[in-house]
RNA sequence: GCGCCCGUAGUUCAAUGGAUAGAACGUCAGGUUGCGGACCUGAAGGUUAGAGGUUCGACUCCUCUCGGGCGCACCA
């Protein structure tokens, strides 16, 4: 990529002059009349960055110069023109990269208890989630996807569940519940116990919610992980047996808490009074279960209501001997324009509801735009109106666009374009933003800052919008066109491979 | 009280410690005898909550204050 062929000519020029090794960070330019990248190692290693300048020389590079202490890059015509054939060529894989190294990589999202059908909260770590995996396969990962099902019968939310199923639950019931509960009537008769009744209840929820993020949120998981099936595999004897010849278990009033004083955390309780184990413990047993599976990196994408759980989650990974990097996010609250979103208040809006309004590609783009720890707020009535004039639109209706064109030209062959004719500024910047694409994918993967993705989609339709107005690809010019049509080919490309990293569709017409 | 997150344009949100803090929506003013006007151009709109500090340089890092959110269970 540019930006490490940039930064191999810098650190040369300056050993040649300085006789140093240094590290260059370069990045895009950002601002106007800058060039395309720019480093500021000049000013880091306070040297003269005209003298440097001068000493960078390549066919890429148009010209480097030196502007208020950083060293500005131009790209050379023939370098983008050229890359225009080799989006075409790489097509599909344009975008991908090898950093991965097909190490393995476990994202964990969702996982909501069996409480009900999704509500707009969880909308936000779904999307981040599948958004987040496919951009790390993109980099060159094998990302697993994986929901965690609290479903054990020593579950207490399912035994309370239970409860609620048998009629003597003190829980609200959701329309959604009475109705899963009416379709189970004649089974839970032939049950035996709360548990198994909040069990059989548990699996249809979950059966629900699975099918809804498949069929409406499109979102395919690898692997639901079973809580119950933790203890039916004896993971969680194990892991506690483990912990206990640590010599981290003690007993406190008929309870039995593990020690975590050395990671300066408050203890927790493992196994309750009544001899049932709690959260906490099948929680240590599902990361012990997560670790050993051999991922070089796991991200766990909680909610809010889960950050106090962090450090301690950590603090077990480091108890585990757990060598790769545990990464957990947190989603922050997402807010109805009027009151928050609780599972315990009644008319909660449930994220089928916001789809049903507003579309899956409106809600994907609207979600994915915010930073995942800021809290965001959504106003279902403007969302609603905005999918008239959206963002996402705007971003799709350029795709459609170039299928529009492309519909009309009855010989699409673009193998013997002469690119070296694509010359107008608004076809360089067209271009200039086509290559970006895998820097995207690059920083994304790095640091999960994924509104990146939406905010790069709409910048790529506006270059090919103001393209569209300043160049007819229909010229009358023969070869002319065949150089545009190759450029709109590309355009094509990158916009459905950013769309798809995003989960959205790339209509053909709209 | 303690811990984590946040405070940026009228609104919703961006901005690897870098150059003149950017988009979208909204508002106002314009544009095609053109491949789809779901488009394009321009304008107005900011003391980045406030005060200190760190440094060549701070929306970003540190400290304090104010304001909002979320945790702090033998719930998950």
């Amino acid at each position: 990529m540019m930006k490490e062929k940039i930064k191999k000519l810098t650190a040369r020029a300056i050993k040649n002059l300085y006789k140093k090794e240094v590290e260059v960070e370069v990045s895009r330019s950002s601002a106007k009349d800058c060039g395309d990248y720019a480093t500021n190692v000049a000013m880091a290693i306070k040297e003269n960055p005209q003298e440097i300048a001068k000493q960078i020389k390549s066919t890429i590079l148009e010209r480097v110069e030196a502007k208020n202490g950083f060293i500005n890059f131009f790209l050379s015509k023939e370098h983008l023109q050229k890359q225009v054939r080799e989006i075409l060529k790489r097509d599909k894989k344009f975008g991908e990269l090898k950093i991965g190294k097909h190490q393995k990589v476990l994202v964990e999202f969702i996982s909501a208890n069996p409480t009900g059908p999704l509500h707009v909260g969880n909308g936000r770590g779904a999307f981040f989630g599948d958004c987040l995996a496919n951009i790390l396969e993109k980099a060159g990962y094998r990302a697993l996807r994986e929901y965690y099902i609290n479903d054990a019968k020593n579950n207490t939310q399912i035994q309370e569940l239970g409860r609620t199923a048998l009629g003597q639950g003190k829980s609200y019931l959701t329309p959604h519940l009475k109705r899963v509960i009416r379709r189970l009537a004649p089974y839970f008769k032939k049950v035996k116990s709360e548990s198994e009744a909040g069990y059989l209840l548990g699996q249809n929820i979950f059966g629900d919610i699975r099918s809804f993020t498949e069929e409406k949120l499109k979102i395919k998981f690898d692997l639901w992980v079973s809580e119950q099936n933790l203890y039916r595999q004896g993971k969680i004897k194990k892991v506690y047996d483990f912990l206990e010849t640590k010599k981290l278990v003690y007993k406190k009033d008929n309870a039995l808490w593990l020690d975590l004083s050395g990671f300066n955390q408050k203890d927790e309780v493992l196994v309750r009074r009544n001899g049932q184990s709690t959260y906490f413990l099948t929680d240590i047993a599902y990361h012990d279960y997560k670790i050993k599976r051999g991922f070089k990196k796991i991200i766990n994408i909680w909610g809010a209501d889960h950050q106090g759980h962090v450090s301690k989650i950590k603090a077990i990974a480091k108890m585990l001997g757990y060598q790769g990097d545990l990464d957990i996010l947190i989603s922050q609250v997402v807010r109805l324009k009027r009151g928050k979103i609780s599972k315990r208040k009644g008319n909660i809006v449930t994220l089928e509801d916001l789809i049903d309004e507003v579309g899956l590609d409106v809600a994907r783009f609207l979600y994915l735009t915010k930073s995942l720890d800021t809290q965001m707020e959504f106003d279902l009535e403007l969302a609603k109106k905005q999918s008239e004039k959206n963002p996402v639109y705007y971003v799709q209706y350029a795709h459609a666009r170039i299928c529009s064109i492309l519909r009309k030209i009855s010989d699409p062959r673009f193998q013997d374009s002469n690119l070296k004719l694509l010359v107008h500024p608004s076809e360089f910047n067209l271009i200039k933003q086509l290559i970006r694409l895998p820097e995207i994918i690059e920083e994304t993967a790095k640091d999960y800052q994924v509104q990146r993705l939406p905010q790069y989609s709409t910048e790529l339709a506006t270059a090919f919008h103001r393209f569209y107005r300043d160049c007819k690809v229909l010229a009358k010019d023969k070869s002319l066109l065949k150089a545009r049509l190759a450029l709109i080919l590309a355009t094509k490309i990158v916009l459905k491979n950013t769309l798809a990293l995003m989960g959205i569709s790339a209509p053909e017409r709209m």
